[in-house]
DNA sequence: ATATTCTATTGTAATATTACGATTAAGCTT
DNA sequence: AAGCTTAATCGTAATATTACAATAGAATAT
């Protein structure tokens, strides 16, 4: 045991989990933003802003750049990541269409 | 090691990754596409529809109803779950707010 | 070439998650 | 009351996550 059992669900929920799950983290939600507030992007910023040592940040930016979330590409001795704005649009249109298939209290308990 | 540093986070991104940490799981995706598509709620149909062990799936439940997602009643012998509309209601607009915060691709890498 | 800077990777420890069998608890039914 | 159904909890095993020090790799600078 201890492994999800992918195999049962669809694979639109399987997606989904994926991209929930990449962001379900304070310090991946702190760099996603801190990366969509300067449009230009930024890299090792984040390990001075952030207090989190630069192992544990590149971890993280592994698992943002894993789920396709962010790209990142060399700029000579340091590193630029940005947003992937094509798997972004995919992502905010899969999660709006999750949360909005809920229609409100109908008669409940 | 292995415990995440919520301190030097804000409480919004606290806040919002435990909202995404709930849904971030297929399982947990599927209850609650389950418990939206009858808007009258269930309970123990989740166990045989859900290929997953009875204490699985009212883990999973507990989990949901701890990040304050759904809500349960006893209705006689079983357990009547619904989405908690408020907290929907709040996470569809902070998850809103995260994910349109990026204007698209502006000038990067 | 050597040093410096920046980032990724490796190794490791602590903790969390996922899943399930077994048991318990609570409410009906007879 | 005794039995049945439903759901929660406990215990446990397998795996995943989080964090960091230490090291390695790659590009620039001296």
């Amino acid at each position: 045991m201890g492994l999800t059992k992918t195999e049962i669900f669809t694979a639109e929920q399987n997606q989904l989990a994926q991209l929930l799950k990449a962001m379900a983290h304070p310090a991946r939600i702190a760099i996603l933003q801190r990366i969509m507030a300067s449009n230009t992007c930024i890299c090792g910023d984040l390990v001075d802003e952030l207090g989190l040592a630069q192992a544990t940040i590149s971890q993280h930016l592994k698992e943002l750049k894993n789920a396709g979330i962010i790209q990142g590409t060399i700029e000579g001795v340091s590193v630029c990541y940005c947003i992937n704005p094509e798997i972004w649009g995919l992502m905010t249109a899969q999660i709006g269409t999750f949360l909005n298939a809920y229609k409100g209290p109908v008669s409940c308990c």
